[in-house]
RNA sequence: GGCCCCGUCGUCUAAUGGCUAGGACACGGCUCUUUCAAGGCCGAAAUACGGGUUCGAUUCCCGUCGGGGCCGCCA
């Protein structure tokens, strides 16, 4: 049995995006379900358009994410070599030959061919120049490219999804391959690679369907074992075009600066175009690995769902580890650690066990790593609140000051050991009975400033006995 | 315009000839409850349309309509 062998090969013109996240995605999980080898390639024969810095951003992200390759990277600007030699051959064996055409000359003829509503073709002019010809016109040093010819026929191949397709060589002129010898298309140079690693398996985007029919003659002229086609249905944006910045998507490592997790991504970019056994929909990638069946992908077009990704963002967000997410946080804007303590901004200072409990609380409200310490702020910052917000339903401000002296008058009898959440919702529940409102409501506002927070009891324990006194004393003051 | 691909709740999808078309997100309601979040329960919501094949079609075939992709000396 022949080992799989996949790639992911994107052009490094831009960041790591959506759809290149999920093609990588499929590309591993297909290579690691199948014991097989992944790799990544990145197609950078465009010296214009090339830019390092994207690169970066592709590798650095596929890391991220967890999709490691197998294998060192391989980058198609560093096998000129290998191209030159498949060009040089092809025009040898007649396949391919020198065109002299000027670019405008034919972008008039394109354009006619557009406005008759014809598929615009290389009308052939140079297709059958003469050897001496064209040694001729090269040696007084012309500018030229390098066409493949395409027959007058119609093919079929098959794409693993799609079943039979047919195309007729017949609407395709004889297409450009290179520039030159040493400057290869990408009508070129992926076939190649894809040959000369052993690519066993081509899984891409849909929007490469159309280039498949003129790969296939690449591979045909060398007399190459063609890999499997897999195309995937394209990742579109709300008004169901191909997916872009222009309808706000996001590269995953921005995804990242804004508090995405990969499990999310991962999980959320798996569901689209594929889907487990059963109802299940949380998977890790582990599992994803194990259950990945080609046959199980689907070939229609999957609209991008922010809201989908966040609900697994928060979910996997409330499945992390405290302590893990404490160095993903960014705790600078509201203090500094000395040692193992935090000190806040407020003048409060916490062990690494309350900030562990901060975390704890924050998580649970947040959908994004970014909003964890932002929801629960109140405990690091001096915050202020207008007066009014102290009041429960219809009860009068003396009455809410009543309530609080109380609260603090029983919190004062706590010894600092004992100033646990537990105990101090306990001493909250004696002094409320059923009817909690009037008691638990000004102690929330009067320890977070908002109408809408954790339990003030958890609040409590995490500012600590004097922190909690001075605060509700602030409360008292207001009144 | 030509060629190719694709049509199941608003969105992601399950079911491929056979139970009231299932699940998830989002949405609405109820519940829990000191608030928020989470949780639990419930609800509304789909096979694009028209033919054909069949005892029976979301599923197979044809057509219509709709959407998308590609048509570079970009990838």
């Amino acid at each position: 049995m022949i080992k799989i062998r996949v790639r992911f090969a994107p052009s490094p013109t831009g960041k790591l995006h959506i759809g290149g996240a999920r093609t990588a995605l499929f590309n591993y999980l297909f290579a690691r379900s199948q014991k097989g080898v992944f790799l990544l390639r990145i197609e950078d024969t465009d010296k214009e358009r090339f830019n390092k810095i994207y690169e970066e951003d592709i590798i650095d992200s596929l890391n991220w994410l967890g999709l490691f390759p197998d294998e060192e990277i391989v980058r198609q600007s560093e096998r000129l070599d290998l191209y030159e030699k498949v060009i040089k051959h092809l025009i040898e064996k007649n396949y391919a030959y020198y065109c002299f055409c000027s670019k405008e000359e034919l972008e008039i003829r394109r354009q006619e061919q557009l406005t008759r509503g014809e598929a615009p073709r290389y009308p052939g002019t140079c297709r059958n120049l003469t050897k001496k010809e064209v040694n001729e016109r090269l040696d007084k040093g012309e500018k030229y490219v390098i066409r493949l010819k395409v027959p007058e026929k119609i093919i079929t191949f098959k794409d693993f999804l799609r079943g039979e397709i047919r195309f007729d060589y017949r609407l395709l002129g004889d297409f450009v391959i290179a520039k030159n010898e040493k400057e290869p298309l990408y009508l070129l140079a992926t076939p190649v690679d894809d040959h000369y690693q052993g690519i066993t398996h081509i899984i891409r985007g849909e929007d490469h369907l159309p280039n498949t029919p003129k790969q296939i003659l690449i591979y045909k002229y060398m007399e190459w074992d063609l890999p499997v086609f897999v195309h995937l249905p394209l990742i579109l944006g709300s008004d169901r075009s191909k997916l872009s910045k222009r309808h706000g998507a996001k590269s995953i490592s921005e995804l990242k600066e804004e508090g995405y997790l990969p499990e999310a991504i991962l999980n959320f970019l798996a569901l689209l175009g594929w889907h487990p056994e059963g109802d299940r929909e949380i998977i890790s990638l582990e599992e994803m690995i194990k259950e990945f069946r080609l046959e199980k992908l689907n070939k229609n077009p999957a609209i991008f769902n922010i809201s989908k990704l966040i609900f697994f963002n928060r979910y996997y967000l409330r499945q992390k580890d405290n302590q893990e997410l404490i160095s993903l946080l960014d705790f600078s804007k509201y203090g500094e650690w000395k040692n193992d303590n935090f000190y806040a901004l407020n003048g409060n200072i916490y062990s690494k066990e309350k900030i562990l409990k901060i975390i704890e609380l924050g998580k649970e409200r947040a959908n994004l790593i970014n909003e964890v310490l932002k929801t629960v702020e109140f405990f690091f910052i001096d915050f202020d609140y207008p007066k009014e917000l102290l009041l429960w339903k219809s009860l009068s401000f003396e009455e809410i000051k009543k309530n609080l002296i109380q609260i603090s008058n029983e919190l004062k009898k706590i010894s600092e050991n004992d100033f646990n959440s537990f105990k101090i919702k306990e001493i909250l529940d004696n002094l409320s009975g059923k009817n909690k409102g009037p008691y638990f409501w000004p102690l929330r506002v009067a320890l977070s400033g908002k109408e809408a927070s954790p339990p003030p009891f958890d609040l409590a324990e995490v500012f600590g006995k004097d922190f909690t006194l001075k605060l509700i004393n602030k409360a008292i003051q207001k009144l």
